[in-house]
DNA sequence: TAGGATAGTAATCGAATACTTACTTTTGAG
DNA sequence: CTCAAAAGTAAGTATTCGATTACTATCCTA
């Protein structure tokens, strides 16, 4: 008879209470989103939740902790495997829109915790995941601009607010229709506007 | 003796409502502003917001209302005096970028009302907004592919996504740095890389 | 200018929410 | 196997929020 295990130890728990949420976030406002709905969503009574956060803004810095380790991971997997700064960033795009499609409750809840007054740890978090990101993509736009693989008349800061701006672009569309799908559709098509915007012009 | 005049008829008192909301989301998370935050921000006490509204619900949407008026209202003069399809979509570019920086709360509602669970009201308006928008930029750019103004192998979708996610871009760079003039400033340069990525390739 | 309709106040209500407490169950090391 | 620590339950608490109610002040028209 296999023990039907009631009790997770702590870092597990914590790690199913950060999936329970992302998990919500994919049909709920972030907002919205109450301690007991996330108990419920794991099975768990309300009050269990705080046995191992202190609080519910400590849920939502695990949230965004979770958020950035991951989406920073695969983007430097991505970069890393790629031939060119051009290809670096074709493939972060797309290993971007993959991250959300496969959790698209994490743009909510970034977006979410950006608007929130005051600073909470949340949010600084978040902001800077955003920064390192930003960092990266510029760091890229100058490596293809100094290889001639880009335009230098480019100005980076906009390339690398436009490829934020881009995927965001997907993300709204993909609310809109109330249909996740159509972020990974859209995408190819996105990117290569985008792309054509900031390639070294030959044509 | 000026009549220090303390009653406001029904029309006004919700005008002055849309824009204590409005003024209210430039600084706050649109999903937490209270109907006490509204009233006090009016100078009333809360319960008689209820004299003219007859939920909370009626007021966000009488404040997409508000949006959706006058921002389309906007796009649609800044169209008509261009002289070409591209044109006309840099000047509803940036005219829908000047709205924004006048009312920087204007996007976190929109977004803010897209993410709610379910079909509220102000949601449908927000959504309804948005298609007509979209619409209007894929009118601009069929037109412009059909005068050769724009490159034909551009996906007219995509190309109409990527430019909300523009903005959008914008929006979020200006709520990582919490300054709303940024998104003024930040504009030309991303709509140069837009326009590139569409415009007819002559180079 | 009287008086009904409109707009506002102050107090309150019920529901919901984050968090706490007192108690019980499960787990795993000695 | 034991038993203390860890994890979970059930029932609270205080507070906040949207909405209502009873009453008052202001406005406008006949």
């Amino acid at each position: 008879m296999e023990s039907n295990a009631k009790h997770l130890p702590a870092d597990e728990r914590r790690a199913v209470t950060v999936e329970a949420v992302i998990a919500l976030a994919a049909e709920q406002n972030p907002g919205e989103i109450t301690t007991a709905a996330i108990a419920r969503h794991m099975g768990l009574t309300q009050g269990a939740l705080f046995r191992h956060f202190p609080s519910k803004d400590a849920i939502l810095q695990a949230v965004m902790e979770w958020v950035a380790e991951r989406l920073l991971a695969r983007v430097d997997k991505a970069a890393q495997a790629a031939a060119s700064p051009l290809a670096a960033l074709e493939a972060i795009f797309m290993a971007h829109i993959d991250f959300i499609a496969q959790h698209p409750g994490v743009p909510r809840m970034l977006f979410g915790e950006l608007q929130r007054a005051g600073d909470t740890p949340a949010k600084m978090m978040a902001r800077t995941m955003l920064d390192r990101y930003g960092k990266r993509l510029s760091a890229l736009i100058e490596q293809g601009k100094a290889q001639g693989e880009l335009a230098a008349e480019a100005n980076t800061a906009a390339a690398a607010t436009l490829f934020i701006g881009a995927i965001q672009g997907l993300v709204m569309q993909s609310l809109l229709a109330g249909n996740t799908g159509q972020m990974r559709t859209g995408a190819p098509g996105a990117f290569a506007i985008y792309r054509r915007g900031i390639e070294r012009g030959e044509q």
